[in-house]
DNA sequence: ATGCGTTCGTTAGAAGTTCTAACGCTCCAG
DNA sequence: CTGGAGCGTTAGAACTTCTAACGAACGCAT
């Protein structure tokens, strides 16, 4: 099962240094930004010389969209787990919120200020579409509004626009809430970790929470 | 009135190169975001060589406060005329969302991934304040919900936590309908900006439209 | 156990970047 | 018209990413 084939030694410390160089590189993504990540840095901070990570990376992009990859693999998985433990929406919200504020700079790296130039890979798109599968599916295990309640008109806009659903079988009522609760979240979340709150005096965990409230609540 | 005392000719050539730098600046940010503004480059595109930029920003950092600063300036005013005209919440709104559309990278700066180190000078956050203030008037001029109608928990903390608010005579129901309008137009609005909608098939501008329906009804 | 070849880490260097320092030139003011 | 302030230049330091060439170490196969 596992695809971690490091049979020779050789393979083995690769991985392993790969690691150590991604581990230093989240510490130093966390204390100065993405933007700021110095390959001579890391490799001063390991003990060896400039070019020598270019044996592991092929460049600065190459160990970033290695960050990306593993931010959307860890977040999945916590997700993934809060969901197989029992965690309904709410839960799941909350989960996502103490992802988030565990390391902001993680949380941007997958949903701050994208780089004009850059696409994702594949790969990287499949998790954060494995991550909204999560959420759509606590967003269709929700009771559904009573019958004879009206959808909303973007609900209706969704039942003929549900490309991005795939076979997921979840109403437009459904696909409605999640986006609700995606962007919504997100708007709390992003003006939060970005410090846009900070001297307001209110505490921004009762705002979430109001928000959720709102989200589980049937939408207007 | 106008501080902006031009009198003497080097003067008004000074002012009108560093305008003339901005202009340039906000050109790189759109195409290849700020993280990859050049001093140099801006240089070279004016026909002047590298450190002669230095006569009219101390550095980098200053250009970019520059930009932050004139960036805020642009909204506030976008606003304060649209309000001026009539505009109510809807309509700031719709103004907001143009703005933010003509240009992505003009937004994310100003809301966009914060640098760890970086903190706003005191008249940036001056304008912030202002952009706050004029749509906290628009959701004060809502109708009030009907007398009778409990207000929100999240409301009843605003009560005895609205140090920002100011002197502002606005109920804790149309703070709490501030912080809902700006928390969830900014979550659309940077999810759409950042492109996490393409290839989804739904329009964000009815997504856009569906929160802002929620939002000038009477909040849950 | 002993080559031999792959891989590793090194230094050297090119092409960038921001930013400082020192030097003329130009233009404006008194 | 002359002195000084301001402007633009080149030189250079200290960074960055990244390529190229070299020696050394390691492990696999014989």
């Amino acid at each position: 099962m596992a695809k971690t084939g490091a049979d020779t030694p050789r393979e083995r410390y690769r991985a392993q240094l790969r690691e150590e160089v991604k581990q230093h590189a989240w510490q130093q993504i966390a204390t100065a930004g993405a933007s700021a990540l110095s390959l001579n840095a890391i490799a001063k901070q390991m003990g060896l010389s400039g070019p020598a990570l270019y044996r592991y990376f092929a460049g600065r992009d190459e160990l970033i969209t290695e960050l990306v990859r593993d931010a959307y693999r860890s977040l999945a998985d916590t997700l993934d787990t809060a969901a197989a433990d029992g965690a309904d929406l709410a839960g799941l919200a909350r989960t996502l919120r103490g992802w988030a504020l565990a390391d902001p700079q993680r949380y941007f790296l997958l949903y701050g200020t994208p780089v004009p130039g850059y696409h994702a890979p594949e790969d990287t798109t499949a998790i954060a579409d494995e991550i909204m599968r999560t959420l759509l599916g606590a967003c269709a295990a929700l009771a559904p509004a009573p019958a004879g309640t009206p959808g909303t008109p973007f609900a209706d806009h969704l039942a003929t626009h549900r490309d991005w659903v795939g076979d997921h079988p979840a109403t437009p009522a459904a696909l409605h809430r999640f986006l609700a609760f995606w962007t919504r979240l997100h708007g709390v979340l992003s003006l939060e970790l970005a410090g846009h709150f900070t001297g307001m005096g209110f505490h921004p965990e009762l705002l979430f929470e109001a928000e959720l409230d709102g989200l589980t609540a049937p939408l207007s």
